[in-house]
DNA sequence: TATGAATGAGGATTCATTCAT
DNA sequence: CATGAATGAATCCTCATTCAT
């Protein structure tokens, strides 16, 4: 049931966007009524945080099986993972991430997310010290946010070749780090 | 009247996000009447829409003036013109800027902001195929995303630093570009 | 198990007025589920009816037992007893008095709950009556009404002290019946 | 308008008691929207707020008439004053009455409301004091709510006749304040 | 033209009641 | 019998838009 909600409410967002993103429409999309929404969560809001929450999970995961093995690998390689974990997380549903993104952006977010938050960053900013970039923490932000903008933008362009577009992210990524492309 | 409900609403935009984007808020903060606002403006929408034209042509302008001379200038100095054009236009307001995307991404928009759009795609595109970077189009998009993104959020964190910015993005995009930095 | 339904309303009257009575209120107070609430009580208004009934049942018992003797006393003393009696069953929970005694005038009352009142303003018109009081039923009425206003406004502002409370009903009282004081 | 929709409310009251006051319903039967009740109060409770602040001010305005010139009249014929005020301020719509003092009792006050309750209290306090009234704070919260008791009881079975209940009234605060009824 | 009161559809949330297990 | 998940009508409140002045 909070999975039929859930897959509900990301499908309103894709469609829609936050504008549409209502109890009423989310509840009837899947299958369930207002109650029952209610029943599972504590608010509209609080279904938008489950959304991120999980969204922002997902993510986490992929970047720390890359970041588990960093200090065996170099840093093209970690790098090159991480890329890959964010487009494979990012591109399926575009639209949805945009809301998403905006949601976060704007809500007043409650506390385990932001800890996810910063433990994404944390995540990608060791990785990045343990191979000597410099300032690591705005080095993940600014990649973080590279990436997404490029992700994002290809995805609401229906892009769905993940091996072009990884080529290019990797080629602002490398040179960002200073990295040769042939290395 | 239309420039202070225009800024009235971006006020709106920056402080509380499309959430608390609604008429009244905007007629009031612009001390104008809900009347006069629909004087000028046919709805809701129509003033978001006119706020998010009036944004793009700014970054148009911005980076009109650095395409006119793109064929006796180098990439990098062309290059360099864009991404400082794209700084100053959108590190000022990053919660702003953030907003109107977000809205023009949803929104159906209309013909003259979409014609902008497509404009300021193929002024980039142009002066990028004019130094023989290949698939000039996907080039022109992948390094507005990068670099909208990296401002965007740079402008979230407080950053106001046009150098320290400039620096990162040009790192990013001539990487992207195949552009040596000694280039 | 009716019981501890019973108590729990009681106490969510108490608390929160009527205003905060609904059913799923009462059965997770109760300890019980809903569905068993619904098993013993047919709906919310009997749960609140039942409450009322109970509490005129015992308001009933103890100016009985007072009316009883009342041929082999005086006035005052019958008077003391009903005064006694009417403190003693409302000073201890006034809020829930005050809650039970609104819902009783505005809700539709069943019948039983209507015979219980008409009886207990006949068993004080009666014991008056006996004693050569002059329209009993409006006395009975009257000195009902000044009690119950006396005693729950004294139980709100948080008095305990039965003697004094007691002392003042007596006064008034016995004004309206035209008793002295020394009698 | 807002005249109309205080009225409304009091009428809403009067028929169905707090269970039947909700914004819709009283926004109809004023015949308004519901829009425009809320641009003149602030939600549900204010209204309710308004109406109990009115009815207190009401019966503030009639004891202080009285209580102006108790200096120069007697206790008898002070009390007198009051009790008449209160019979004429309370007979007259007595479900209204006992709605407004169930909500009062039940929400939490605003502050100006609870000045005026306490500066009733006062009012009536201090007059009995200046005729030597032992413990006057108390025996006016006594007479108040014995008044009160009797009056909405009086009203809820249709008495209109203001001279009878007067009389009754009278007898009961006399022998409470220990004056002779030929005094 | 400017005003802002009025409108009412829309959307968040609650809660009495039912019913499958 | 007991449970409590599910339902959806009812209710509070907001806000885009209109229109009389």
């Amino acid at each position: 049931m909070v999975e039929a909600i859930l897959e509900a409410a990301a499908r309103i967002l894709e469609d829609g966007g936050l504008a549409a993103f209502n109890t009423n429409a989310v509840a009837e999309r899947a299958g369930v009524s207002v109650g029952s929404l209610y029943q599972y969560f504590p608010g509209k809001t609080a279904l938008l945080a489950e959304l991120i929450r999980r969204r922002r999970s997902e993510l986490m995961d992929g970047l720390q099986r890359e970041a588990a093995s960093a200090e065996q690998r170099d840093l093209p390689s970690v790098v090159n993972g991480f890329i890959r974990a964010a487009i494979a997380h990012q591109l399926d549903r575009p639209r949805l991430a945009t809301s998403l993104e905006y949601a976060e952006m704007m809500l007043p977010i409650d506390a385990e997310t932001e800890a996810l938050k910063r433990s994404i960053a944390e995540t990608v900013a060791s990785a990045l010290a343990l191979h000597g970039v410099p300032d690591p923490a705005t080095a993940a932000r600014d990649l973080s946010a590279l990436t997404r903008g490029m992700v994002d933008t290809a995805g609401l362009f229906g892009e769905t070749d993940t091996t072009s577009l990884e080529r290019r992210v990797r080629r602002a990524v490398y040179g960002y780090l200073g990295i040769g492309l042939n290395a």
